[in-house]
DNA sequence: CGTCTGACGCACG
DNA sequence: GCGTGCGCCAGAC
């Protein structure tokens, strides 16, 4: 294959964009998680901001990726901004159960998903 | 090839 | 609890 992976490197046979592309999408419904705990799951627990680098390309990704219910460790919602219409990722969450004030997840550590559970899924 | 940035996270004060 | 600095990996210039 035209697949020339340096020695270096521990990927899968699927690049860190792509996996997380696939890990979001097992995010339940009405659930979120973080940026660090894909990072963690994926086996970079430092690639916090990779995590984010691939999810501000995931408009050109499809399936399309459930980035409203990825946000920072603070339960903030870091990438609102960076959404076609503004507060539009407060209503995607807030339309999935998910408590939202002043841009930050009410009780995130109720609502939150470990993404590890779902690495069989993977 | 060197440098900076970036939807983060953590250590330190 | 908050501000600052550094590290992480990958891409853009």
């Amino acid at each position: 294959m035209t697949r020339k992976l340096p020695p270096t490197s521990a990927n899968e046979d699927r690049p860190f964009f792509e996996q997380v592309y696939d890990l979001v999408r097992l995010i339940p419904y009405g659930r979120v998680t973080s940026y660090g705990a894909l990072a963690a799951a994926l086996g970079s627990p430092g690639a916090a901001r990779m995590v984010g680098w691939a999810l501000n390309k995931c408009h050109s990704v499809h399936p399309p990726v459930p980035a409203h219910r990825v946000v920072n460790r603070k339960g903030l919602l870091s990438g609102k901004h960076f959404f076609p219409g503004e507060g539009m990722m407060r209503d995607l969450l807030v339309s999935e159960g998910v408590r939202v004030e002043d841009d930050r997840i009410c009780d995130f550590a109720d609502c939150f998903w470990d993404p590890s559970t779902a690495l069989d899924q993977l």
